[in-house]
DNA sequence: AAGTGGTCTAGACCACGAT
DNA sequence: TCGTGGTCTAGACCACTTG
């Protein structure tokens, strides 16, 4: 159905804000509309097709305008449905002071979240692993992976490495991995995490429900026991959309010697 | 000057990895060299003309597989110049548990950084800027909007937000902004900040020399004198390929009342 | 001036979703 | 089946850097 007159993408040919490349004015005429409100959240917009036409460029360039955009997390693209404006998806908070366990977390917000194992098992560790956790020639890593989910949101991925000798059943980890951990007297009370932002490739993206190339949080974290030992190395993606990290920070002298790995 | 035989894209047609789109394949066939050590940071690449004859497939195909690679950063394309193997950057780290001044934060490090200003003046407040500072009616914002270099890289955007009750005179600002709050009695003790991920948009991304799309970190920072009242409303945009946030978390409760604005 | 990346086009076919 | 987004092509011109 070619959008005949409706909506903010009535009548006939447009005028685009004036400057640089065409791809770019077609993308800040857009992004404007849909921050004025004049497309709302899940809102479709014209097909490329259309689009094209309407604005007079090519369909390549009205892509080029949208992937951007789609990168920003403005707009939502479905293959063989349409393209739509992004619903506002509430942003989950986690504390950085507070290690906290996810599931525990997110239960006292009263959000519904399960996760899907990716894998659990026994492997050879590679050379990162031996040396952050601190293994001995020919000891192999338990590792757990995990996909967390709200409802149908993919929220992050948690891909946790620990020595056998403390996790030497990774299959029986069913819910909470610090619970486990608890259980066998082995909590950690201390842990240092590094944060940054980076593209996320394929894979991620895919399992995340976003487009390659969006931006999400890599997360390392090392847990440590009372004792000082290294129990846990977490990797962690979060997307980026959908995660608000929150920190509290207090003034003094930076982190003493310690703070790398 | 088409490179004639040397290195690894030297004879004949090539075989791609096989499976899925084009674009992808190549992705593959050029990230798995890169990390290979077939060809080295700093080298550059065939034109895309060159590669995508020797692979053959369309230009736009070739662009497609190197913008990918662009924005997840192994890759740097220089217009006019040519595309190359991106350089491993030395990232910085931050501690997200102790207030440090950027300035003296990097002087400790051996770090010669130094800051452009984007912006100082007074001007009428956001209403996020009201509501975070909790100004009166009437009542005027001081702005000061930094960019932070190291060498000839940019790290971040900075732009602090404060009463003009606290800073009259923005323009007074000439180096750290807590050294200058210091000086009038207003250090603040403590500060809350959100952290999160995003693709950087058109204006941010010039600005830290990194293309559209490209993944980085937004800050805010909400930053408290000892008597409790907020002095200083931050939001940070840093590059997500060379920033490394550090957090220690302990175990322990949530953090308690207070941890929203 | 030559070579590079940056933009843009018109048209084609495929894969997926709704009908 | 039809409309949508996803991929791909061959060719053109512009803007920039470098010898």
């Amino acid at each position: 159905m070619s959008n005949s007159s409706s909506g903010f993408f009535g009548d006939g040919p447009v005028a685009l804000p004036p400057g640089g490349p065409l791809y770019l004015q077609l993308k800040r005429w857009i992004e404007d509309a849909v921050h004025r409100g004049d497309i709302n959240p899940g809102d479709a917009l014209p097909s490329e097709r259309d689009l094209a036409t309407k604005v007079d460029v090519s369909r390549v360039t009205v892509r080029k305008a949208v992937l951007q955009l789609v990168q920003e997390g403005v707009l939502i693209q479905k293959h063989g449905s349409g393209t739509f404006v992004a619903p506002r998806t509430q942003r989950v908070e986690q504390s950085l002071s507070h290690l906290t366990s996810f599931t525990e977390d997110m239960a006292r917000r009263g959000m519904s979240v399960r996760a899907e194992w990716l894998d659990r098992g026994r492997y050879e560790p590679s050379p990162e692993e031996t040396v952050a956790l601190g293994l001995s020639a020919g000891e192999l890593v338990a590792r757990i992976a995990r996909l967390r989910l709200t409802g149908d949101t993919p929220l992050a991925i948690e891909r946790a490495s620990l020595s056998v000798s403390v996790l030497p059943e990774p299959e029986a980890v069913v819910d909470s991995l610090y619970r486990h951990l608890d259980r066998s007297g082995n909590r950690p009370v201390r842990a240092l995490q590094r944060i940054r932002a980076a593209n996320l490739g394929e894979a991620d993206a895919r399992l995340l429900q976003v487009p390659a190339g969006s931006a999400g949080l890599h997360i390392e974290r090392l847990s440590y026991l009372a004792s000082g030992r290294v129990i846990e190395f977490t990797r962690s993606v979060y997307r980026g959309d959908t995660y608000d990290f929150v920190a509290e920070l207090r003034i003094g002298a930076p982190t003493p010697g310690g703070a790398r790995a």
